[in-house]
DNA sequence: CACTCTCTGGATAGATCGATCCAATCACGA
DNA sequence: TCGTGATTGGATCGATCTATCCAGAGAGTG
């Protein structure tokens, strides 16, 4: 079938640019995981290897965003739910020998300062996730700017750890990261239940 | 002169694997940046572009350890060094246009899972830099479990700034990762002075 | 001056890269 | 059944990649 093997090259693509990054995975390469041909590959993505990044960074962003979500509803709690996507994270990284984290993060360090079309669709999906985030914490009753402040945090301490998680080959930089996650969590929440200053 | 060619070699190598990656950077193209020819590269990395990158790694690192422990230096107490290195490194990526971040992150992730001396420079690098934050919160009172968990939470929303700030072109993620890191090790610094539990 | 060791200039090999081409095959509607 | 557009098989092109080779320049020592 047609739509089969589109879906393929978009799923090989996904784990070797995840993995190897953009410049590190060949073609030749995507196509033999896809078990698929160069003209299949230029017919369904005339733009080449770069249009295919574009789908590949757009399907892996929303695939992982809906999965984050989906242990995010499985929580009580907002405090729980954020714990649980760190704690699946490690779980991830610790399943696939510390191979699969982030999915587009490699990809966007590579193609920040290089290639703007890419960078593009790197930002995009970061910002949806931001936006997701927000929304969940403003449902909590936190306001939206502290809601937004909060969302990039989470969004960048998961980031961060999965750098760190990789390089090293651990886990506890993630386990640092769900402690930080956690705190400023219920901290932001326990400032609605008292809306004055600090208690500092 | 012979060291000065290997010092070139290096610093072009450190420019052009932090923003473009290490597959990403052609040998000619480091060559060209830094006025040398092949046979100086082989001479003084036999191992090729891999030995290079070992060294690239090795001294980008411990140059920028040296630039926060700088700034950190120069912050009259604890609280204002971490937000001073925010700060500086949201100046940087600004100044050079999102370009400059974590000078090993993208070749961290690139290499993780497909080269192995590659991933364990960078991993000595994120110790060295996780040991060194380490010290600074123990030396300000702080217990070392907690202190490294401090280290390892700073260095992850910094790297997870650096990634979401490059890819949107924006130091919001910065902003909203300094005020994370500020409030975890406030809160830290605030429980060795009232050593019981949680205030909750 | 002669010797030696370090370093560089420049050509080139061999492999791999992304991309293109055209004919053959397939599914499917008229 | 015929035809038509979508899809694929497979060879191939030019460019670029990393790495190697060897002759020669340069500095320092006897």
């Amino acid at each position: 079938m047609a739509t089969d093997t589109r879906e393929r090259l978009v799923e090989a693509g996904s784990r070797l640019f995840q993995r190897q990054g953009l410049a590190g995975t060949g073609i030749k390469q995507i196509l033999s995981e896809a078990n698929a041909q160069f003209s299949s590959l230029y017919h369904h993505f005339p733009g080449g290897k770069d249009e295919l990044a574009v789908d590949v960074i757009r399907a892996s962003g929303l695939h992982y965003q809906q999965l984050v979500e989906t242990v995010w509803d499985a929580a009580p709690d907002v405090v729980t739910g954020v714990r649980a996507i760190f704690e699946g994270a490690a779980a991830v990284l610790e399943a696939t020998d510390y191979a699969d984290a982030c999915p587009i993060a490699t990809v966007a360090l590579e193609v920040a300062s290089t290639n703007e079309p890419l960078r593009v669709a790197t930002a995009e999906v970061f910002d949806a996730w931001t936006h997701a985030g927000t929304a969940r914490f403003v449902d909590s009753g936190v306001g939206a700017a502290e809601s937004r402040r909060l969302a990039l945090t989470v969004i960048a301490l998961l980031e961060g750890a999965f750098v760190l998680g990789r390089a090293t080959r651990s886990v506890e930089p993630m386990a640092s990261a769900a402690e930080a996650a956690v705190t400023v969590v219920r901290r932001a929440l326990d400032l609605v239940g008292s809306p004055a200053g600090s208690p500092q």
